[in-house]
DNA sequence: CCCCACCATTTGGTATACCAAAATTGATTG
DNA sequence: CAATCAATTTTGGTATACCAAATGGTGGGG
């Protein structure tokens, strides 16, 4: 993660340390503090938390110290039907105007997320994942859908991945991802539609549990 | 337009301008000299024209001054699509989750466009416009949605302004409008889905021919 | 006459210093 | 003992100064 400017690194560090929940929901993300934890100076720091905030991972509020994001489980579920939405989109258009390339990297890697279901570490298996979402968005050859399909991927990271850890739902996301991949590799608009909306459908259901869970733990530990 | 605080200002300062031409497609956005232009520091001009930048409406390279966006009419119409997109979810969640007031604010302001087609300035028409697809999108009652809406209708606000100060367009569009609004009245979910997307699919090729103009001619002068 | 190299200037990136508003805490008074 | 007000401290907002990289122009050499 080499990028150009001080910024987007800090921004990408503080991304990763909030989706693999080592900065929790809720917490205060100081810009003085963090700054000089990192050891560089407030303005690339502020700059950083402005870009994550308008990714939805932090809240702002005037006169108050950035916060990182505690979405209730229905503002979940409405970015998720936004997600979906796009994507269903993306699928479609991708179905007309996917080059064989782009087929043949979805199907790489759904095939890679098939030989991680059992042995790989969930992280992995994750950042494999987002990648065949993000490619089937990058298939559709239209930027400024494929750059907010990926905007509410990243917000609803941490949610799927948390309730992605439930074992019991991997065979089924196995399951519905080749449902996915065979409807695209016939370019099968209707098919490739319903199997995403199945895939993504389920997804609410999956997350609510996981999330009214650790809300609801969430709001005895509140002092940081 | 009172905000917290400066950067938030000059954020929309800008964005009118650009909105209005007074800044044109191509143009540098240089953040020493604009912010000496407006007597405030380069802190504040440099996060507005980040603001500005995840809007879409400034593009950013490294080591470059910032440009004012020159969409090509191909980019225009992927956003156009993904707003039709977006604006067709909100108003089929709207036919079930809209409340009496909702749908009351939404033909109020097609009434109001009704009054200005005639009369009004083409930006009051327009203000209004752009009010009426938003109380759509905020029917929704997903902030979500509404919030991305709310950006792909603003990146695009300008093409859909010239386009439509072409008197020709203006009695269709009433039409059109008439059409969403009577679906929306009854909540009829297929009726308005093609109401919506039969406006919004022509305006791609409304747009077309003013983009391609502009493009062409600004192409010439293009020393600053 | 053209091309290349080098220097000056411009530009964005970063650090730091200062300011004003707001929250918190502690003291004082009812 | 409690409530309220004020002062201090904390925090985000803004201005300014400095740095490094990139660009564009100019002069010298081929």
């Amino acid at each position: 993660m080499v990028d150009a400017n001080l910024a987007t690194e800090i921004a990408a560090r503080l991304r990763r340390d909030i989706l693999r929940g080592e900065l929790l929901p809720g917490a205060k993300v100081k810009e003085r503090d963090n700054a000089e934890g990192l050891g560089v100076s407030r303005t690339p720091m502020r700059e950083a938390i402005r870009i994550l905030a308008t990714e939805g991972l932090i809240v702002l509020a005037p006169s108050r110290s950035p916060r990182v994001a505690d979405p209730t489980f229905q503002e979940l579920s409405d970015q998720l039907l936004v997600l979906r939405t796009l994507e269903v989109l993306s699928a479609e258009l991708a179905c007309s105007r996917a080059t064989e390339d782009d087929l043949a990297r979805i199907r790489d890697l759904s095939d890679q997320m098939t030989d991680l279901y059992e042995t790989g570490d969930s992280l992995d298996l994750f950042e494999v994942d987002m990648a065949f979402h993000t490619a089937i968005a990058d298939a559709s050859h239209n930027d400024s859908l494929a750059e907010t399909h990926h905007a509410f991927l990243s917000r609803l990271w941490r949610a799927r991945y948390l309730a992605a850890r439930q074992w019991r739902n991997r065979s089924r996301a196995r399951a519905d991802h080749d449902a996915i991949v065979a409807a695209l590799m016939v370019r099968d608009v209707a098919a490739v539609r319903a199997a995403l909306e199945t895939h993504l459908g389920r997804l609410a259901d999956d997350i609510r549990p996981i999330i009214e869970d650790e809300r609801g733990a969430a709001a005895k530990g509140m002092r940081n």
